[in-house]
DNA sequence: GGGGTATGTGTCAGATTGACGCAAAGTATC
DNA sequence: GATACTTTGCGTCAATCTGACACATACCCC
């Protein structure tokens, strides 16, 4: 809590550490479908103890700041995003996971429906780049674990939420729809009972229009609610 | 992450704040199934702008710590326990969740099968009860917020794993199980569907003796596993 | 206009779920 | 010691849901 804060403690003042606190950082694991792949987005470190390898944007929260404002600027700062669908995930305070010095880092999932969308690296990052999250390069600090804490609640909430919606443009196919969830869950879906289920709990909404192809025109849907629903079962 | 963290950067060296970083603490929200209710354990602040007032306990995160090892840590000086049930909630990062300061605060949950266990409150607080998580009184800082994610976290764990475990003694009647779940997810279960489910899904087995009492005598059971597991369904 | 390909709908058996009734095994009472 | 009472323990049955599967439709292309 926050009730011991005021006066440091003898375990505060103990070590040698300039500052005798932890630092508190925000780091966000960006998730686009890219080609047809889920991919995430990375940054090579310019400096520092991981310098020349990937990472996840992030850096530290600064004093007034809400979590979720500074995950929000950190992924800006980095790709010019505004507004993606963000969500904490978990945070990590091993003391070991930064050998400068601890930093506690608050995990961030964030999801955009177009990969394009963001804009090249800024001077903060030397690159930066989309890659499979089945074949990440090595990656600095203990961002493997983000990632593999991210893809699991991602899938997870794919199966109890309409969270998909973060992910897709405004207007879709069903076939699209159907990939997406095929794709990130990495199992085949039946079509017809894929269908029937999520057409039964009302999660999409057809339009008027159809979208033409080279084969037969396929209806196009748009999500009940643009913003996270619970649902009862897939 | 911990790219940035070397160098202050203008943000950090900005403010008034004599360390201009926010503070890491840990709160643990306590359960334990006490007089037939859900209950949580409460101490009331000695000082700070919260004083009088009940809180979760918890404290600061040392440097070095790891953020389970300071949840672990503060929880045994408060209640005396060790070894319980421990699991990450959440992180609050409302600059203004605490008026003296920012503290980000990662919030715990706490299992115990036995209410009694916790001794006597430590010097740190003025004192220590436990409260049925209906009924809490009003709390310090953002500890309402907690409250309500761990229920709602508990109760949807109770829902596909078997974390009741930590709920429970070693040994337990059908009864006395289905009593724990029928009390958290705050519904009545029909006792008999309730038994096939959970007995088709292999979480409980059954002990060759049974207890005695006025009635007829109840089988006694114990978890498969005693870590936690995830389950299909419920 | 016929072939090719992706879209869209329907059926059916097996498994699961929810509602419900009744027998069994003790203690307490008369 | 038989009877009442209470809690435990098991079984059935219909409604629903799930998973496997087949076929018709609508467009473009040649």
């Amino acid at each position: 809590m926050a009730g011991t804060a005021a006066r440091p403690t003898e375990a505060t003042r103990s070590t040698g550490e300039k500052l005798a606190r932890p630092m508190v950082a925000v780091d966000t694991v960006l998730f686009a479908i890219n080609d047809g792949r889920l991919q995430t987005y990375l940054v090579e470190l310019r400096r520092g103890p991981g310098r020349g390898r990937w990472a996840f944007p992030g850096g530290l929260v600064r004093v007034g700041e809400l979590l979720d404002d500074a995950a929000r600027r950190e992924l800006q700062d980095s790709t010019g995003l505004r507004g993606a669908y963000l969500e904490q995930l978990f945070t990590f305070g091993d003391p070991s996971r930064d050998p400068r010095a601890h930093v506690v880092s608050v995990a961030y999932m964030a999801l955009i429906p177009d990969a394009q969308a963001v804009s090249a690296s800024c001077e903060k990052y030397a690159n930066g780049k989309w890659y499979e999250v089945t074949r990440l390069p090595q990656l600095a600090y203990d961002h493997s674990l983000m990632a593999a804490y991210a893809v699991k609640r991602l899938k997870s909430k794919l199966e109890y939420t309409n969270i998909a919606y973060a992910l897709l443009p405004r207007e879709f196919t069903f076939a699209e729809f159907e990939e997406l969830y095929s794709l990130i869950l990495g199992r085949p879906l039946d079509r017809r009972n894929f269908r029937r289920s999520i057409l039964a709990m009302g999660m999409l909404k057809r339009l008027p229009h159809t979208r033409r192809g080279p084969h037969r025109p396929a209806a196009l849907y748009s999500f009940a609610n643009q913003s996270l629903r619970f649902i009862e079962m897939l």
